[in-house]
DNA sequence: ACCTGAACACCGTTCAAGT
DNA sequence: ACCTGAACACCGTTCAAGT
């Protein structure tokens, strides 16, 4: 369909995403168009022909952030213990040290299920779906939890942690709960 | 201190509370300052005068949430069974009525304990502190069940509402959780 | 004292002109 | 095709002029 886009594009592209992605996970939401667009070295309008608005350069520049959490998850979530449990942890940590992508996930415009197809999202959806088959499996989590409970619990501890709160406290509150 | 503000003075800070808790109530965070003064016929920095910013507005919106919260709390929290369920139960049914209170709660400046004396604010934090007591002697509380809990958990539920989540499955999630 | 609303500041977004 | 950045739109906040 689409022709190859031309070499200086794709080199600004990747500079202003490189530029968001270092301001967002420092200041979160705060960082304006321009202040990136300096960073990136190119004009505003650069940034513009890349991406449609700021919330989707908010998205593109977090979107890393859900492929390496799905390789954790592959990794370190189908042992003996719950595995949901290392996974909010682990995004706990993630969330806590990239306000970018808190303010990807608060914003976040789609329910489970809606992400495009092969997206890093999507992929991380299906380990999801797997890590809690596999709990449930080992008889460790209730059997009516889905994805979509997931992603709610994920939202919550998103914004506790945006807000400055105890997100471990907060986890810890739910720890148990997710067991039989 | 402060002698008595003119009567006009005060019948227009009225005007622009009714105006805010209308339209805050309604629509949330995307009301903006103009809109209130021509809804409460004032101008805007006449706006101004009352409330030293849009937040201070929000807040002051919402103040009455909390004293209907407290009203509430003192009548149904202290039965037989979990007094701190049924309060969230009920703070839930609030927010989702009132999208003014989620903002309000999702932009709060102090953590619990940092109210003024007094304040609407304070007394509810208050009434939590006696719901918790009461839980825990009947041994259906955990013990190390703290406010700054219970603001946290208020606090994630405030988001959950706020982005349109399923905030009573949010609750089940949690509920048990609670108990010893 | 208090009120009004035009004006200012700020930031997201667009678009005419340039390469 | 793509880039630039001045200009526009929008909204929170201020302040000079009025009562």
């Amino acid at each position: 369909m689409s022709t190859k886009p031309r070499a200086d594009a794709e080199r600004n592209r990747a500079r202003v995403i490189d530029a968001a992605r270092a301001l967002f996970a420092e200041r979160g939401d705060d960082v304006q168009m321009p202040e990136i667009a300096r960073a990136a070295g190119v004009g505003v309008g650069t940034v513009y022909r890349h991406f449609p608005d700021r919330q989707a350069l908010v998205e593109a520049a977090a979107e890393h952030r859900f492929a390496e959490i799905e390789q954790y998850a592959r990794a370190h979530c189908f042992g003996e213990d719950s595995g949901l449990e290392r996974y909010f942890r682990h995004v706990g940590e993630v969330l806590a040290s990239d306000r970018g992508l808190t303010a990807a996930i608060d914003s976040a415009r789609g329910r489970p299920g809606s992400e495009p197809r092969g997206s890093a999202r999507e992929r991380l959806e299906i380990v999801v779906a797997e890590i809690i088959a596999h709990d449930q499996a080992a008889g460790r989590l209730r059997s009516d939890c889905t994805v979509a409970d997931v992603y709610l619990l994920v939202g919550a501890l998103s914004s506790v942690i945006r807000k400055g709160g105890d997100w471990v406290r907060f986890l810890d509150l739910l720890r148990d709960q997710l067991s039989t």
